[in-house]
DNA sequence: GTCATTTATCATGC
DNA sequence: GCATGATAAATGAC
């Protein structure tokens, strides 16, 4: 029957058809990687003085912390969002 | 120094709780029951928070984890996968 | 730019 | 000792 076939097909979980949503990105994603207590400081330290930074100030950072200005740039984008985590957070405890 | 306190107050990997049974339950009959595509809406993250007790931030986190965990090792999750298949198929037919 | 993700890593529970 | 939830780098949609 049809509802024999529904159930047959749900009791079939591994399925080598189901999924590629997981599936090509294309180029090899570069592994994450950890910075340093001294890297993280001076970029919070930064963060402190503006949570957004000029190009100068980026290939300065970059440059005397061996990062890219490229992820000095993403940095402080996830910092922002960090911030903005943290806070409503603080909101959402402070309510009790 | 009271900035690193402060930051690790506010680091909630230092308070860290399990999710209780039953939230888990409702967590995982949603994924393997969208299996094909286990991404939940605004909408049904905002439910299935409120069902399970905890944040939508959980929720997206938790969904973030199981994606991951799940793709990176199936064979491990195959049992799982099949009691959830079943009590799907269950409450199907009812 | 924000923001939902992917992925590796961290910190904890048990 | 791994399982699990949350966070830290990195990507991509918009």
């Amino acid at each position: 029957t049809v509802q024999a076939a529904s159930v047959a097909s749900c009791l079939r979980p591994s399925l080598p058809d189901g999924l590629p949503w997981g599936a090509a990105p294309g180029r090899t994603r570069k592994k994450r990687k950890p910075y340093t207590k001294q890297q993280i400081a001076e970029l919070e330290n930064e963060f402190l003085l503006n949570e957004f930074i000029n190009r100068q100030k980026r290939k300065e950072l970059s440059n005397r912390l061996n990062l890219s200005d490229q992820q000095v740039k993403i940095w402080f984008q996830n910092r922002r969002m960090k911030k903005k985590r943290v806070v409503l957070r603080e909101q959402a405890l402070a309510l009790y | 120094a009271v900035m690193i306190l402060r930051s690790r107050f506010l680091d909630a990997r230092r308070k860290r709780r399990n999710f209780n049974k039953q939230a888990t339950e409702i967590l995982n009959e949603y994924f393997y029951s969208h299996l094909s595509n286990p991404y939940p809406s605004e909408e049904a993250k905002e439910e299935l928070a409120k069902k399970c007790g905890i944040t939508v931030s959980q929720v997206s986190n938790w969904f973030g984890n199981k994606r991951i965990r799940y793709k990176k090792n199936i064979g491990k999750f195959q049992e799982e996968a099949n009691i959830y298949a079943a009590k799907t198929a269950v409450t199907a037919t009812n």
